[in-house]
DNA sequence: ATATGTTTTTCCATATTATGCAATAGATAT
DNA sequence: ATATCTATTGCATAATATGGAAAAACATAT
């Protein structure tokens, strides 16, 4: 152990300071989860490039503990009653709007922007928080207020990510003295994964929001940047791609 | 092979013939799945009976696969994205919970009222879909929360139609405060196919819901349909006809 | 301020434990 | 029947996890 190349010993992989064998198993646990559907032994073997026999001995444990269970006929391994259980686990504890509040001073830091973060309520989108940046404007928004449908950036984005049935009402009301094309506006919404505004609504206040969705694809929250300057909702701003990244960060990835 | 031969008599753990790390881990992971939330590393190693060190090596590991994250400032641990991924990728591969999902929204169509997809996790009934309508009120139920066994419609379906042994555990806990008769509920909602509340438990909801049943006759899951008017739970209210139904549609198929 | 009690994290020598190869058992098809 | 898959088990070796204790980090009390 006097050798002096120990302190790179054989990767970096495992810098983490946890086991090797767990990193792996939980490597093939993965593998196994991105399957389809029942996998045979030797095809995640090949998968994962592990030796049979340790992929074997990996899913005994697995299947002793029912995250892993064993069809009775073809012998391949699916995921067990216990995954369903831990998964059940994380998501009561997935609260959304308090995990994307906790992160909210990072989104500031990073664009310089003040952050607003809203959800829906009876009224329309409800401001339940605020962080603001150094250069922050006084506007007459306040926690608990609620913005426009069709006239907010956030209210765009529940506009688009909302379940239709639950903004009805709301968008019957605003709508009503809306002169363009909703259906459009939701559309392009959605393809694009933000919305804008750029100050020719609201003049001298211009805002980019994205959706923090659930794993059913539904917007729990929106988070918007606000100021002054037209050009952060210009397309190519680096503040939507930051709200969205963020966003996206919050919520559930479903692709897996 | 029936050799009794011990080379190693210290132990007869884990005859299973996977990794006794692995079996560690795991139970470690069960342990904190069961938590009710956050939790310290100290209070994990008591509970499991384990060193400090090597629970704190195991939670490094599972924090680089994601199934477990540390809360910044209390320096807690809990389940992570990962976990969140398992189980769904579990979900995905019972097939009644996606059919049955799928066609939630005709449900919601016929009757007009919010709908509620839940199964069977650790702590009791847990809602993994929703389907509002448009008047929804429920804003303290989200996707992952746990319903009462009792004091719930969606509970009393599971009392029911559920296996006892599976929902013992619960029932210990939340019979315990129970004042009427466990056994006359249970009879009268097998017998009538549904169960309901009307708002003489939890005040301005009423609530029917009914089994989705498997091959062998128990419950894999539950729809329940909420509203705030008593009448939906009424004995002859045409929305106990549309969830006895709905479900009786979805409890059918599947054989493999 | 300093002290005291928490916690979490890292270090290190030891031997316990996982590893990979290869042989066995079981299954399906030819 | 043989052939060719797959899954499972044994075994010697060395690589790896282990637990005690020390060291940081953190909070609360004096």
């Amino acid at each position: 152990m006097a050798d002096i190349s120990d302190p790179v010993p054989t990767e970096a992989a495992s810098a983490t300071g946890g086991l090797q064998s767990l990193d792996s198993a939980l490597y093939l646990l993965a593998v196994l989860a991105e399957g389809q559907g029942p996998t045979a032994l030797s095809d995640l073997a090949r998968r994962t490039g592990m030796p049979v026999s340790k992929v074997h001995r990996y899913l005994a444990s697995f299947a002793q503990a029912g995250l892993v269970r064993q069809t009775a006929k073809s012998g391949k391994y699916d995921l067990g009653p216990q995954a369903l259980k831990l998964g059940l686990a994380a998501m009561a504890r997935q609260d959304f709007v308090n995990q994307t509040a906790d992160r909210l001073p990072d989104l500031v830091a990073e664009t310089g922007l003040t952050a607003l973060l809203c959800v829906w309520g009876s009224y329309g989108p409800t401001v339940v928080r605020w962080e603001r940046s150094a250069n922050y404007m006084v506007t007459a928004l306040g926690l608990g207020s609620t913005l426009h449908l069709l006239n907010s950036a956030t209210g765009r984005v529940f506009l688009a990510f909302a379940p239709p049935l639950v903004i009805a009402d709301v968008l019957a009301r605003d709508g009503a003295s809306w002169a363009g094309d909703i259906d459009a506006l939701r559309d392009r919404t959605r393809a694009e994964g933000y919305a804008s505004v750029a100050g020719d609504l609201i003049p001298g206040l211009a805002a980019v929001g994205a959706p923090v969705l659930d794993w059913q694809g539904e917007a729990q929250a929106a988070v918007t940047l606000i100021g002054t300057d037209p050009a952060i909702a210009a397309p190519d701003a680096p503040a939507i791609d930051a709200v969205k990244r963020f966003c996206a960060a919050q919520s559930i990835q479903r692709s897996v």
